[in-house]
DNA sequence: GATGTGATGTCAGCAGCTGACATCAAGGGG
DNA sequence: CCCCTTGATGTCAGCTGCTGACATCACATC
């Protein structure tokens, strides 16, 4: 068998020796150059890889950019924008079908660690920029394309949060799905200000639970 | 005149001094050095102010965080989520008043690096966390409250950039209050779930134009 | 006047990251 | 078969961000 002069997937062993180590001894206390030891490279030709320490640990997300401008750009005509995000959002669930013990241990990691959360919110915001355009490109005006964008991927994150937290393990596709209606459900509400002082309200009702879904 | 041993302000000093010179060579040919010296200090003495060379970007965000929190927390009983975070949005308006030239500089160096655009996001993220947190101990349970925050938190985004670019010059307010509108018509649109194929819609009207206040 | 205390300075050092250049197998003409 | 190019990697030097440990020194307090 053909083996050329490195070992294949050079890419992939310095993603997964750095998760292995994130893991093993803290995001912090792994160094650049370990990692790159572990897969038998060096920091430099880790860095050839990856613009950042950081970055090693975002690999998919070209690919989810690409589920969500071309589901978007691929939606019927007419189609509502939120429609149009809500189905690339659902597009995006697959990507993390049976991966979801991965995807927890990669978010304990986020959650104790600022630098990479700030690492995702970018990738997220990039996810909604690259909706927004491909809604633009659909004839949709500037708030709303923008504003359909943001609210999808706030929907995402969301769900996505609740998705790795449920003890029923329900598809990550079902809370997408409850997220958009409790979505519309908070914003269908009352109207444009609040008055200025409250007629005394009972005991206060928790402000409405999540509708069931088809009305 | 009393004049304690050293310059009043270090705080302030450092990041107008920071400001300045991130305009004038950019951020990254901005040294940390160069700054503190700038200011009348020393590098280290920097980092006993700011965490990070980015933070010193940021100074306002406590502020911004408190009275977010506060504001929710006020709110009379029985206001719907949305509103109680619409409100403590306008009540972020305030802080950007008179600020709009200051806002603009600061955004095309965020424009510029992703790194700081990174810190801005989480900046944003943790304001929409609070207000979640505070929604909470009003009684609002979960998907509703961070959906609320996040979608609030969406809306201030996109207000905030069209406030910086709109000709007219509006109120930040305004933005607020129009991107609130277009999120409300956004999301109230059709049913869950685009039909698979599209009825041949003519040529593709451009979804909902923002449509009046007060309706 | 001795004794903190708080803001600052000094120094050493690591780790992240980069530019410049070297190496060396594989592949393709000539 | 040799030469040359190419692409992935290694080597080296160096800056800058950032931190821990310790020194200083005016000012306040007792």
């Amino acid at each position: 068998m053909p083996m050329g002069r490195w070992e294949p997937n050079a890419r992939d062993r310095l993603a997964q020796a750095a998760m292995t180590l994130f893991q093993e001894h803290g995001y912090d206390r792994t160094t650049v150059e370990e990692i790159a030891a572990r897969a038998g490279l060096t920091e430099r030709t880790f860095f050839r890889y990856f613009t950042d320490k950081k970055e090693v640990l975002f690999g998919g997300s070209d690919a989810l950019h690409e589920r969500i401008v071309t589901t978007i750009a691929g939606a019927p005509q007419g189609t509502a924008p939120l429609d149009a995000v809500a189905t690339a959002l659902d597009a995006m669930a697959p990507f993390f079908k049976d991966r979801r013990e991965h995807a927890r241990a990669r978010q304990a990691l986020l959650a104790a660690h600022a630098d990479l959360r700030e690492r995702e919110l970018i990738k997220l915001a990039s996810l909604a920029s690259a909706a927004a355009d491909t809604l633009r490109k659909r004839g949709v005006t500037e708030p709303t394309a923008s504003l359909a964008a943001e609210a999808g991927i706030a929907v995402f994150k969301v769900a996505f949060e609740r998705w790795l937290e449920d003890p029923k393990e329900q598809d990550l596709s079902r809370h997408i799905q409850l997220g958009l209606d409790e979505l519309r459900a908070v914003t269908a509400s009352t109207g444009p200000v609040a008055p200025a002082v409250a007629p005394a309200a009972p005991p206060q009702r928790p402000t409405r639970p999540a509708r069931a879904r088809k009305p």
